[in-house]
DNA sequence: GCAATCATTTTTGTATGCAAAAATGGAATG
DNA sequence: CATTCCATTTTTGCATACAAAAATGATTGC
């Protein structure tokens, strides 16, 4: 018989563990749109994508209904949902409001981070590295967002690293369209090296330029490649 | 309490709108808790609550996961939901990311504004003005939101207008404790002189710095409201 | 008197039913 | 051939049903 817990009245957050299947099917069709499974304006039939997703109408609507608040799908009134088109204004509109965001958790990260912090992010500079040397474009990807989401979290606002995900996730919808050239990739590893510069010496307002115009320079590709897509 | 009938807005069924019983139960419920009608941590019986909006629990439910992506209420697994608390932390936290918003959407307004769109927020500053003089806080708090959405609305970008939007949604649910001193509000006229003085002149650095200090003044006076309430 | 236990009630989470709107397809018409 | 109906099918939106979990509260034992 283990200790009889202290009834904590108000404290309800921190009882808050539990899987609900509605969170899983909010995970997996966030994870199909990002993924790019399901392609910018494809309809969601309601159900065929809850047999696909093993659950019914209900939960899946009620996650429908969450991701439009993040944006990722669009509520047509009778005629239910798509996924978020892919407009290059929208992507515009993103990346200004992701650029003001890094740049402030960039400012913060350089008051708040631990030196543990600071090291943990340049190791994965360094993977981010080798990979880049190596051509292997996933990995890189994977390492550099890593990269980003460690950032926001040494923040320390957890407000501010929710708004940057959901934010985020209509970046990642579009990054397989970057189409990385040589010249491009090199630029881009630079302007991350210098941003773990900045980082290591704690200079916040040179790290918040970086990640203004890292993102800036993110946007300019994925416009390029979205405005040569016929639509 | 016996059926008490509450006035219900306009279910009626009769015009052919688009808009979904889905929206109107969101932008009900939201306005019971931005409005402080439902109290921080207050919990969300579905059944008494679909009751209250003349609605079933179904779109009920979509509403309050809708909500519930936008911050303003908290799931508990298997103990439904609870307004979100309105915790001294978390303020802290929207007030950091509001205050970046805002920075970016005076820069922006003031290199898009129109004339005309400089004009009517000149207007709304000065009724403002004369609801300050005359010491009428609510009108003062209303045409006070009404310019700063309008900053926003100037900012031409829909993403960082639906996002400040989401952010500012917490802040009005604790305007009513900031307990305007005399000294502290006109400070707080004052700030608003200023800014709409820069945007006359389209000085968007000196914009975004007035909002940036504009909104770290609120915090302070939000936060020695919260932290003096005994929780 | 107090805590623990357990039956009962309430509430939530999910599935299903049903009516209305929209999509579909095919025949009739120009 | 294209277009316009209109009947049929499909899909959505909302309500309800039902099972599982949680809250409630009475009872028991100490």
């Amino acid at each position: 018989m283990p200790d009889t817990p202290i009834p904590q009245a108000s404290n309800v957050t921190s009882l808050a563990e539990r899987r609900l299947l509605h969170e899983t099917v909010v995970d997996q069709l966030r994870d199909l749109i990002v993924q790019g499974e399901l392609a910018p304006e494809t309809k969601l039939n309601e159900r065929v994508l809850a047999e696909r997703l093993g659950t019914s109408r209900t939960p899946l609507r009620e996650a429908i209904k969450f991701l439009a608040s993040e944006g990722l799908v669009e509520l047509l009134p009778n005629r239910g949902a798509v996924v978020a088109p892919l407009k290059p204004e929208k992507m515009q509109e993103v990346f200004v409001v992701l650029g003001a965001l890094e740049a402030l958790a960039g400012e913060l990260a350089c008051r708040n981070a631990s030196e543990a912090d600071i090291a943990d992010i340049r190791a994965l500079h360094y993977h981010m590295l080798a990979h880049h040397a190596r051509g292997e474009l996933a990995p890189y990807f994977r390492y550099n967002q890593q990269i980003h989401q460690r950032i926001i979290d040494c923040a320390g606002n957890a407000t501010l690293a929710q708004s940057w995900r959901a934010m985020n996730a209509h970046v990642k919808r579009a990054r397989y369209l970057a189409n990385l050239s040589g010249e491009r990739w090199d630029k881009a590893v630079k302007e991350h090296e210098d941003m773990i510069d900045a980082l290591t010496r704690r200079d916040g307002a040179k790290l918040q330029a970086l990640l203004r115009d890292h993102l800036a320079n993110k946007l300019v590709m994925v416009m390029e490649a979205l405005g040569g897509r016929p639509k």
